[in-house]
DNA sequence: TGGAGGTAGTTAAGATTTGAACGACTTACG
DNA sequence: CGTAAGTCGTTCAAATCTTAACTACCTCCA
């Protein structure tokens, strides 16, 4: 009954129980640093570190939800938050009038400067830290390879 | 400005990146799959699986919400749902008037075996497939470090 | 031209989640 | 005993997220 000939395995089992903890833990630890320090949602966070790598610090909604990894409509709510906390700001998009830039504003970079020190900390302490070099880079090729097969479907 | 002496180096970053686009996307993948096979979230799932794994398939609330990662209040949501579509049932605690133990059905056993294989393949498909038997172990035991860390503090 | 069909972003309604506060009960200790 | 402090589960309001339309615009091709 609770046996099943294609369950996983102690070793898959292990990894994937691993992988989902960590996952909900980590992402956990981070949500509150992140509200502590700057009342940014994990969320928000991704979506200004999108913007401030992008060139000129904006991104069309499309593509910055994109690499958010969030739904539109779920961006939209998002930057419009952002926009009321200064943030970010909407702008119109001259060779594309359906389109919209959501471009970083100074204070966007300033909170998002101020929240990185802490970030960086729980990163490394939760995380890196706790690994030898070896499975750091095992698991960043392992997990690349995972997330690129994820996005290529 | 954008440069900063402990920011993450390239190895570090490969992997907290891959980290979280994994966890992102895979959690997709699974809601997704759970949600057409038997109407789930990700969540119902879990709570579902601790039940099952529990002794007499029943816990109470506070220990199912410490094992399925979720808080208190959510917890009372999603049983209220649960109960609601008959795959699980409150009973009161005898030894404790103050606990509330949250059953599994039959129905819900049934819901979950039904959900079970597709999850499975997900699982299979989306990451122990990709890895090696090495990669799996190395993840395995640095992503229960790091989980079990996180627990403890 | 003039649509057909696709894309960008928003909106509205409903579902879910959070966080603080609460009532009921238990435990520890003077 | 009797009460202070803690735990258990729920509740409520507010915040957030999802899903399915919907408007406006762009592209392509007959």
């Amino acid at each position: 009954m609770s046996d099943d000939p294609d369950a996983l395995g102690p070793r898959e089992l292990r990894a994937w129980m691993g992988f989902l903890a960590a996952a909900h833990l980590l992402d956990h630890e981070i949500e509150h640093q992140l509200k502590a320090d700057g009342g940014l949602s994990h969320g928000d966070f991704e979506v200004l570190v999108r913007l401030a790598m992008a060139p000129d610090g904006r991104l069309r909604m499309s593509d910055l939800a994109r690499e958010a990894m969030v739904s539109k409509s779920r961006l939209t709510y998002q930057v419009t938050q952002l926009e009321r906390a200064g943030l970010v700001r909407r702008t119109a998009c001259e060779s594309d009038r359906r389109s919209v830039w959501a471009e970083l504003t100074d204070e966007g970079r300033a909170a998002l400067e101020k929240v990185r020190p802490g970030h960086r900390r729980v990163v490394r302490e939760s995380l890196i830290d706790v690994l030898t070099p070896e499975e750091l880079d095992v698991l960043g090729g392992a997990l690349t390879r995972v997330a690129d097969r994820l996005r290529s479907r």
